[in-house]
DNA sequence: TTGTAATTATACATACTGTATGATTAATAT
DNA sequence: ATATTAATCATACAGTATGTATAATTACAA
């Protein structure tokens, strides 16, 4: 078992990557199991072999863009036992270039979670997950900064969750602005969000 | 022409409805003209007489949702000459209405826009108006209070822009909390964003 | 060498979109 | 009252999609 895994492995990217290009045409009709299968130089059996359906292959290719965009990073982030409002301010790096590593295709694929539901449920497993992290972040937060007050600490959650969204992350970049700019934009929300439940953390 | 427009009326409100009905179930893929023309116990020939197209139809489904939504209150806000925040947080109470009116229903719309070009077309018109909206808003309030830098007002117009988008509406809105909780956390931000640009303007 | 995993070929059932053609019903105009 | 026109419906067709079944083939592995 290594060679084979190794063809199978080539198989799978090039299907995933074919996915992807034409998740980005404008006419997204044009993607269709065997669109992406003619485009990958494969049978379009092997795509149902490999990947179940239609909608698995879209989970894959969403798992195969988290990888590109670097999202093992977001573990470093929670190891380092810093300040929780550095780990707060990484944290919201990690995502927005996540979501900047492949804007067009990861709107498309939100929009099509939001339609097919065993699109769907993959990504929500994934935002709970998120949710999850935040939620660890703001309960050492509020360990260092007691005056977050337990009552707000879910609408801290939830803003930070809305705020560290792509969707956010995606109206605030619009079509050109540097996206350093639209972290610290974020940064300053997500710092007000935080500081106007208790004191101001800085 | 007249009792002729009722029929036609009736016609095609009952048509929405059943699209409507339809979009709002869990299995999406239970939504196609033949199922939306079942439903409204209307030939499927009539759809695309009335509507064109899926994509017609889903624009008219918006535009109905808009006004069941109550969105001509949206011109009074702005026709009211008073302080440019009060007409803020008026717009911002008018959209939490819409998006709250139907929110299942516009959460898949908005799905589907990002999909479907021909749908998108149409919303992403929308959004362009919601966006003029914002700035003439931004702009009076500027005349009042111009300590908001020219450099910045692109940043507040974006960030209120997402700050008032239905994404933003609907992660804070979760699953449970009260809609007036749901217009004071976005008004706080909103307020925060035009105010950290200049002199605090209360 | 034998078994097995991966890929492919062909075919089929089912469903949806959009269009064409023409019939039918009912309201409107003259 | 009759002719006209708008709205609806029936049937049919072309094109394409998904997903499954069956079986053949290739190439790696035990």
């Amino acid at each position: 078992m290594e060679r084979r895994e190794v063809m199978v492995g080539k198989t799978r990217a090039r299907v995933l990557t074919a996915a992807r290009e034409l998740l980005l045409l404008k006419d997204f009709s044009g993607f269709s199991m065997e669109a992406v299968a003619r485009r990958a130089d494969v049978s379009r059996l092997t795509l149902y072999y490999q990947f179940k359906s239609k909608a698995g292959l879209l989970e894959a290719l969403y798992d195969h863009i988290a990888r590109r965009g670097k999202m093992e990073q977001l573990a470093d982030v929670f190891r380092h036992g810093s300040d929780p409002l550095a780990t707060l301010h990484d944290y919201i790096r990690v995502f927005a270039n996540f979501w900047a590593s492949d804007r067009g295709a990861i709107r498309r694929l939100h929009g099509l979670a939001s339609i097919d539901p065993d699109i769907g449920k993959g990504l929500q497993a994934r935002n709970e997950r998120r949710r999850q992290g935040v939620q660890t972040i703001v309960e050492r937060y509020s360990r260092v900064y007691p005056a977050l007050s337990s009552a707000r600490k879910a609408i801290v959650i939830d803003t930070i969750q809305m705020l560290t969204s792509f969707e956010t992350f995606d109206a605030l970049a619009g079509s050109s602005r540097n996206m350093d700019d639209v972290v610290s934009i974020i940064q300053e929300h997500v710092h007000h969000a935080v500081g106007y439940a208790g004191k101001a953390p800085l």
